[in-house]
RNA sequence: GCGGAUGUAGCUCAGUGGUUAGAGUGCCUGACUGUGACUCAGGAGGUCGCGGGUUCAAGUCCCGUCUUCCGCCCCA
């Protein structure tokens, strides 16, 4: 094989025709509308931006900590000598549309949803790639706790109307970046002893971004930070109301959450609430979506100081988790496939086909002037719940006979009673 | 970025350095001139991931490289 699809990308095709079910089409398509669905019941509309943006957009605004943004960029230099990123991630190009056309002067809140491609520079594996997917929502201009659940809540919505029902949400607040700076120093603290035996490398993580220590796997980190001080006693006042408010209103919601100290997100421009869903359907250390508030971006960016909060969902992973518990129905069949079982009945057939496309059924037939048999073999393969099958004896008396494939019985009928037929 | 495994027909996979690389399944044709899913017969389909090397001879051994998967790391 000359060409195969980059490292990372996949292919999404039709059914049937590749390894991995949850990139067959129709189960995207499947989600799409579910999401859709969701989030305009909510009163959140699509936006669309471009693939790339100026990479200062990221750099700028979703951090210099970060690995995403950092490390994982896909960028070049146009014919314009132009530095461009392909997005890593939906929030920051969102924002920059909602500033560049004043959609703010709108009023407030404004509620946006997107289904975007994002590409990340990583390591691929299951669940991982260099171009992935996310739905995303912004709740853009409200403050309010009840912002933080309500994103939270339409997220646990939506995947419950996906029929996932066993969702860990974690949630937990980093507060501003005056008290995580404050919390990173006693972190630093408590673990210097720690930190004098790392690497170098290691030391540098660790001093642009301590709170990314706190969510660790490595089980002598874990030892040492046995009594690391609590992210909560931090938080200011205000901090801690707002925090208090978006639990209680969880609550309010039926939603079962848990407050979880490691949740610090990949992203710097998170402020107070940040959170996490995962689900036992899928490695646990691979999150389904992840998001937060980000009071301070939009003014970041030049704009009016105005507190926002959102959420990125991965598809892929959505996907996984969906085609693994089994829970999404197969793609409607067609209704009927026309059989004609001699030449002068083909006409007819094609005129017949028209005939119930305009009223509303799916149909197929030949278009290779194939012999009965392999007419039948299509419908089969097809899936088509009927056979119509029109012939010499059909066209004199004015009847269809019709199968249904999946038991095999079959009857002659008037012409005018197929639409009845069908119907049934 | 590091370590381990992997790649052969559309798909799932066999294949001890030795003829013309196989099976199952799917596809096409026929048995069957008006009937699919069962049966039988035939057919098409492969640069054995790619590139080098060793050898009289490489799908098989060696080196490199790419892909996928599993760990470390990181994230959706």
């Amino acid at each position: 094989m000359k060409y195969q699809a980059p490292r990372g990308t996949n292919d999404i095709l039709p059914i049937e025709r590749t390894k991995e079910k949850a990139f067959e089409v129709h189960r995207w398509q499947w989600a799409e509308i579910l999401w859709w669905e969701t989030v305009s019941q909510y009163g959140y509309q699509e936006i669309r931006t471009p693939i790339f943006e100026d990479i200062d957009l990221f750099l700028r605004s979703s951090g210099e900590t970060s690995d995403i943004v950092q490390k994982e960029m896909y960028d070049f230099y146009d014919k314009g000598e132009r530095h461009i990123a392909l997005r890593p991630e939906g929030t920051a190009p969102v924002m920059r549309a909602y500033l560049e056309h004043g959609i703010g002067n709108l009023g407030h809140p404004t509620r946006l949803a997107y289904e975007v491609e994002c590409f990340r520079y990583g390591r691929p594996g299951q669940g991982r790639y260099r171009q992935l997917h996310q739905f995303g929502m912004e709740l853009i201009g409200s403050e309010s706790p009840q912002a933080d659940a309500e994103i939270i809540a339409v997220t646990h919505e939506f995947y419950n109307r996906c029929g996932i029902d066993e969702l860990k949400v974690s949630i937990n607040s980093i507060g501003r970046p005056a008290d995580r700076a404050a919390y990173g120093e006693a972190i630093l603290k408590h673990l210097s002893g720690w930190l004098k035996d790392q690497e170098a490398e290691e030391q540098e993580k660790a001093r642009k971004n301590p709170l990314r220590l706190i969510d660790t796997k490595n089980p002598k980190l874990i030892e040492a930070l046995d009594g690391v001080p609590q992210i909560q006693d931090y938080l200011d006042d205000r901090a801690k109301s707002h925090f208090e408010g978006v639990c209680s209103y969880l609550e309010e919601s039926g939603i079962t959450y848990e407050v979880d100290q490691g949740v610090v997100r990949g992203l710097d421009y998170y402020t107070d609430t940040v959170f996490e869903f995962t689900t036992s359907a899928l490695d646990e250390k691979l999150a389904l979506c992840g998001g937060g508030r980000y009071d301070e971006l939009i003014q970041q960016m030049g704009g009016q100081p105005t507190p926002s909060v959102g959420v990125g969902i991965g598809i892929e992973r959505l996907l996984l988790v969906l085609t693994s518990l089994d829970l999404i129905p197969n793609p409607d069949a067609p209704d009927a496939f026309l059989i004609a079982a001699t030449d002068d009945a083909r006409k007819p057939v094609r005129d017949l086909a028209r005939l119930l496309r305009s009223e509303g059924y799916t149909v197929q037939y030949d278009i290779d002037d194939k012999k009965m048999k392999q007419q039948f073999k299509q419908a089969d393969r097809f899936g088509a719940r009927y056979a119509v099958i029109l012939g010499e004896d059909e066209m004199r008396e004015n009847t269809y006979t019709i199968k249904e494939l999946a038991t095999g019985e079959q009857t002659t009928i008037p012409q005018d009673q197929l639409i009845e037929k069908l119907a049934q």
